[in-house]
DNA sequence: CATCGACATGTCAGTGCTGACATGTCGAAG
DNA sequence: CTTCGACATGTCAGCACTGACATGTCGATG
């Protein structure tokens, strides 16, 4: 239920928006961390309108609404915030796999790891292109932005040489297997 | 639409397996990775059976039916395994809440990022523990399951250090925001 | 022989999310 | 004056997943 805590929290940094200006930001600056379709966020406004979590402060032009958080949404917001501990994301693609990579050749393996191991580096790359281009910005939320970023970067390292060190584990085992090469007594 | 391949997997693995058997496995070895619910698997189990990649190869008592995967199931576990890329799992709890943590006090956001720490530090020691129950397994699985246990631990050891790093910024960044304090010259 | 836990399968309502469809307005450029 | 892109809102079918409900059998233990 993360969508509806996303969205108070932009509507709380931004005083008011519409659903547009939201959709915006959640495809510019929020779409590493938590995307959304436009479907889903205007359908969103509504339950919170519904709850009164979030109120309609004025309507402009083409049947613009601007929002904006009530008390109760506040408040519900810094409880989500600060309280609730964050759920971890516990499905992973990635390892799932290597659970299953006993089936297929230990090249196979290694290939696909090493594969694992460029991707990281890629998207490494990526984000350092993204920290270039950000050390202009200004205000709390480059201080906050430039956390997640490292966050990112962090995170791509480290896939990537863990990857490497799979793929060499692999070979190991690999070599320990086969009876007929032994290592010299 | 992975939960599809892992009992595809899994029966690959074990040549055949119930329903049954197959929700021991994903409640034993792959809760961390992909847990899947007993309702799941079934219903996955009948459109595995209607699209022909699994067959059921006997039926036993108390309604017991043995699956086993077909040539067609098989050459479709191994084009998701090999070909198609992972999917990245884009959303992050923890750096949703990030992103809002100039909305609080810099003492809270802190607090928060240091449980984070604390919980990440939790997660190592509970995989250290998993480690050792570890040692004594034998076979191709114990390879895969320990490096996938290994990026648990690594990437335990990379948030804890990166909240810990991001708490630092946070305090950083406030004194340099107060003006009354700045650097001596 | 009763009972209970492990074995075993299936269904259903609800939720979060996706991608597509549908509709309309305002301002600027040609 | 037309047209086009940005602005702006809403709906709907479909899918993966969750948690609860429903039903029944076999073997062991008391």
């Amino acid at each position: 239920m993360s969508l509806r805590h996303a969205a108070l929290g932009l509507l709380a940094l931004r005083g008011e928006a519409s659903g547009y200006d939201l959709l915006g930001i959640f495809n510019e600056s929020l779409d590493h961390v938590w995307p959304a379709t436009q479907s889903q966020l205007y359908t969103e406004l509504g339950k919170l309108t519904d709850a009164e979590l979030v109120r309609v402060v004025a309507e402009g032009g083409r049947g613009r609404k601007a929002y904006a958080v009530t008390e109760a949404g506040r408040k519900e917001f810094e409880h989500w915030l600060l309280e609730e501990p964050p759920t971890t994301n516990r499905r992973n693609d990635t390892l799932l796999r290597v659970f299953f990579l006993g089936l297929v050749p230990t090249e196979q393996g290694r290939e696909f790891l090493l594969g694992r191991a460029a991707a990281a580096a890629e998207m490494h790359d990526r984000l350092r292109d993204v920290e270039g281009s950000l050390t202009d910005e200004q205000g709390p939320l480059a201080v906050h932005g430039r956390i997640a970023l490292e966050w990112g970067l962090r995170y791509s390292t480290m896939q990537n040489e863990w990857a490497r060190w799979a793929a060499q584990q692999l070979d190991a085992a690999e070599s320990s297997d086969v009876p007929s090469a032994p290592p010299a007594p």
